[in-house]
DNA sequence: GTATTAATGCAACTTACTTGCATTATAATC
DNA sequence: GATTATAATGCAAGTAAGTTGCATTAATAC
């Protein structure tokens, strides 16, 4: 049986408050990467009426504990998914700004040249396409 | 013979002004991505002193005529290169934030197929390798 | 040299996000 | 269930990057 993030948050003595739970609820059930201020407008939506501090700290909170990752997209406001999911890219509709997932094969082949061509130890990569979506071609 | 992007310019009727010359000169001669203030900074110690918001509004001026890319990294400001470069991406060090030019052969397999399993047309793409530099190491 | 208007400087504004501090509420202990 | 310690919260103020309005300056055409 596998722990939720609230039990594993709990019994690290961390308190289950109704931010915490219902913004870890709304990431689970979004399947694409939102912003501070739409999981802000999202709550109100679902009765839970926090402060927007609130929420950029409870994000805050959620990325150190490494429950959600940080996307820098092209835009001017940050984007927000779940960790657990597996490894993955993302593709924008330039037109609609719809953000959709995107498992790519061949990224390993890429990863591999990057790490014998530079001299680097690379932790991270951030890979996105932009394009215009089949429902606003 | 082929012409310079403030030939260009003063060919299309655009004023040549001391701050558009020194960013083109600045910008040619450096060979990363640079933001809006090092471009200010920068300017002042080669001894064209002007404004931020000048900097901000040439800056918008060379991306509508396309002589320079806006590139998002993982950071709070945007960095600004050179368009007319050969298609290439960047390595950025967490540590020292060096950023470094990077060109990937095997990147053609990878839009071959991001074409092929999406239904999107695809305009631009944003790869990004994070990691520590070896002079970080 | 004069005229036209693109480019500039400065101040005020905007947006996304952060911080300080007094208050509230979670959850452990009694 | 009441008491307590302190994590979490709300609100106001602050910050940083970038934008805008407007009066002034300067590049180019004539
Ligand atoms: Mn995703
Ligand atoms: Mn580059
Ligand atoms: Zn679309
Ligand atoms: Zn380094």
């Amino acid at each position: 049986m596998i722990k939720s993030h609230i039990n594993n948050l709990q019994s690290k003595g961390f308190r289950i408050t109704s931010a915490r739970s219902a913004i870890i609820n709304l990431l689970e059930s979004t399947p694409h990467p939102i912003t501070a201020n739409s999981i802000h407008k999202l709550l109100k939506k679902v009765g839970t009426d926090v402060n927007i501090t609130t929420v950029y700290r409870e994000i805050e909170f959620l990325l150190s504990q490494k429950i959600i990752n940080k996307i820098q997209l092209f835009d001017t406001e940050l984007h927000y998914e779940m960790a657990d999911r597996t490894h993955h890219h993302h593709i924008v509709c330039t037109d609609c700004k719809a953000i959709e997932d995107l498992k790519i094969d061949s990224e390993k082949d890429l990863l591999d040249e990057v790490c014998s061509d530079t001299r680097y130890k690379i932790s991270t990569h951030s890979l996105t396409f932009y394009g215009v979506c089949p429902a606003c071609k």
